[in-house]
DNA sequence: TATTAAATAGGATTCATTCCTATTTGTCAA
DNA sequence: TTGACAAATAGGAATGAATCCTATTTAATA
C-alpha cells in the first residue's frame, strides 16, 4: 500500500471510530494500521505478537477486546471457522471463501456469480440478511499433492 | 422417525464404522442415536448432558472424541461459526445455513439455486472443492422485533 | 488544565478442548 | 467359545482461548 492510499485508509479508520463514539488511542491505531496489511485471517494473538513489537507493553487483552470491538462497527469481519482460535478479516469487501480441511488454511476469491445470489422469498418475511458468503471446503494445492491422506484424515485440521 | 426408518439408519451407521475399522461400542451408538435427533446443532457438552441420561456412567471426553470421529468419516458436520463451541450438524444432505448474528442461533435452508452453482474455473486448477455451502448472516424473526439491541449490536443498528 | 468517562495493563477466572493413563471391551483367530 | 490384543473408555489433569476484574492511565471536552 502506498503512503497515501494508507493516510486515507487511516482517515477513513478515524472517521469511523468518531461516528460511534470510540476514542482514537495510539492502541487501537497500530492494531489497525498492523490489520490492513494482513493477508492471512490472523488470530488475536497473532495480531498481538505483531503489534507488540513496536508497542511493547500492550496487553493481549487490548488486542483481543480491540479486534472485537472494530467488528461490532463494521471494521473488519469475523470469519467463520470450524473451530480453533477466531480469526479476523480485514477485507470487508464483497469476497468468498476456500476453507482447506487439511491444513486450515482460508483463502479469499472473488465472484461475480456468488456476489449476485438472491435470497429466497419465503426467506425475507422470517430473516433480515446482512450478509451472503459462499463458503468452500477441500483441498488446497499444497495438501492435495500429499500422499498418504488417509480418508479419516478429512478432521485433521481439529488435531494438534 | 419411523421405528424401520432409524433402524434402517442404524444399519448405516454400522456399515459406515466398519468400513473405517471403528468399533461398533454402545457409547457410539448411544451418541449417535441420541445426535441424529437433534434439529439445534448441538455442542458436545448439549450431546453430553442428552446422552447421560441413559448412560450416566458416560464421559464428556468420549462424547467429544466420538463427535469428532464421526466428522471423521463424514457421518456429521461440524457446522461453521464465529467463535463459541465447536457445534456438530447431523443433516449431511445439501443445505445451507442462516446465522442470526444476536442470539447466535442457526437455521438450517434449502435451495436448489444455492445447490446448483457453479464452482469457478480457475479455482479448479488450484483447489479440489468438498463442498459449498451458502452462509447467511442476519437477524432471525425474535431477535429483529427486540427493542433496545445492545452496544455490541452498534454496527447493526447503523448500517444502510 | 481540570474533569470525567473510556480505555488500558496485567493478572485472575472461566469455559472449551485435548491429553494422559489405568482399565475395560469389541473383534478376530484359533 | 475362549484368549489375546489393540482400540476405546472414564475420569482427572493440563492446555488453550476468551473474558472478566480492578487499579491506573488517558483522550476528549469545556
Amino acid at each position: 500500500m502506498q503512503n497515501d492510499k494508507l493516510s486515507d485508509c487511516l482517515d477513513q479508520f478515524i472517521k469511523h471510530c468518531k461516528k460511534f463514539d470510540l476514542r482514537i488511542t495510539p492502541q487501537r491505531c497500530a492494531i489497525y494500521k498492523k490489520l490492513i496489511k494482513e493477508e492471512n485471517h490472523p488470530t488475536a494473538e497473532e495480531m498481538f505478537n505483531i503489534v507488540r513489537k513496536e508497542f511493547p507493553n500492550i496487553s493481549y487483552d487490548t488486542v483481543n477486546r480491540t479486534l472485537l470491538t472494530f467488528a461490532e462497527i463494521g471494521l473488519v469481519d469475523v470469519v467463520s471457522t470450524k473451530g480453533g482460535p477466531r480469526r479476523f478479516d480485514p477485507d470487508m469487501d464483497k469476497h468468498h471463501h476456500f476453507h482447506c480441511i487439511h491444513c486450515g488454511k482460508i483463502v479469499d476469491f472473488y465472484s461475480d456469480e456468488f456476489d449476485n445470489l438472491g435470497i429466497p422469498d419465503y426467506f425475507q418475511d422470517d430473516f433480515t440478511v446482512y450478509t451472503k458468503r459462499v463458503v468452500l471446503n477441500g483441498l488446497c494445492k499444497k495438501c492435495r499433492k500429499k500422499k498418504g491422506l488417509k480418508d479419516r484424515n478429512i478432521a485433521i485440521q481439529n488435531k494438534k
